[in-house]
DNA sequence: AACTATTTATAAGA
DNA sequence: TTCTTATAAATAGTT
């Protein structure tokens, strides 16, 4: 579609194929464009002339990685998306164990106990019994042992200090 | 170019705008082809179709990933690396919750109080403390309550159970 | 799917 | 490079 016609194989003179290149690349584009417009499609183009310089057409309403994101899917398999789906899960399992270990704190501080029957209940008491009595203990060793080194100790925190631990 | 001249809008009848896709897609993977030839270049395109059809095209000698991966070298920052990494950030800090979460229930269990400090222990005693007496205080309830209701209800673990669900 | 009147893209020239 | 234009190619509407 020009004076004449042409052959298609690599042009060999660089100018000429660069110019080729850039009319060429213009008209792909446009294409991509009306073709998003006429039916609404998405579309994704990314170009590499022979020179190394990119260029890259994407419809409106997404993004490159949008529409590659959703080529991985309709494809079926992705190492990407596989791996994203696995962080995923393991996230919300560790999701999960905060909101048991939450509860379990609370209930641990006498909070939350509706949900629980008798037996439940005596076996908390009793932890909790057992655990004031080791407390108490090394509140009287620490009382009677207490030095300066103990002090500069890095220590966790403690008494609701979990709260400040929240994720969205 | 047709027997008539269309405006670029959105096709509203579902089987024309199929038809013009069809028929414009071919024309775009046929340029990208000549292009790819002709200039040497390396082009990867995606398509969605509005019915959600998919369609690609990718230049010899490469793939679509391959495109993508040096498209994401071109324009420096990799889009997956970036939310993998962001991933990877709110699991660690997950897990930082988590480990301060299983720290704070060993101390209330009695456990691992060698890092405390007087001031500490004292509060936590007198946390442990007020925690048993409410216990006991929904243990008396409950036992002087206790219906089959209770005993169907759902309930959270205790005592432990928390060491189940260790992350790696 | 084919056909074809037209529009559009573009090769070569300026 | 950018513009021009003769011509090749694509395609809208039709069958």
């Amino acid at each position: 579609m020009g004076r004449g016609k042409i052959e298609i194989k690599r042009i060999e003179n660089a100018t000429n194929r660069q110019v080729t290149y850039s009319k060429r690349r213009s008209g792909i584009m446009k294409k991509a464009r009306e073709l998003t417009v006429l039916c609404d499609a998405q579309v994704a183009i990314i170009m590499f002339s022979s020179t190394g310089k990119y260029h890259e057409f994407c419809s409106t309403g997404t993004d490159i990685k949008g529409i590659f994101d959703r080529y991985q899917q309709a494809i079926g398999t992705s190492l990407w998306i596989e791996q994203y789906e696995n962080m995923q899960r393991t996230l919300n399992h560790l999701k999960d164990i905060n909101r048991n270990l939450r509860t379990e704190i609370r209930q641990r501080m006498g909070e939350d106990l509706d949900a629980l029957e008798f037996e439940e209940l005596r076996d908390l008491e009793q932890n909790v019994d057992a655990a004031l009595k080791e407390v108490r203990q090394r509140k009287y060793h620490v009382i009677t042992t207490q030095t300066e080194t103990y002090k500069k100790k890095v220590r966790p925190f403690l008494n609701n200090h979990y709260n400040l631990f929240s994720i969205n």
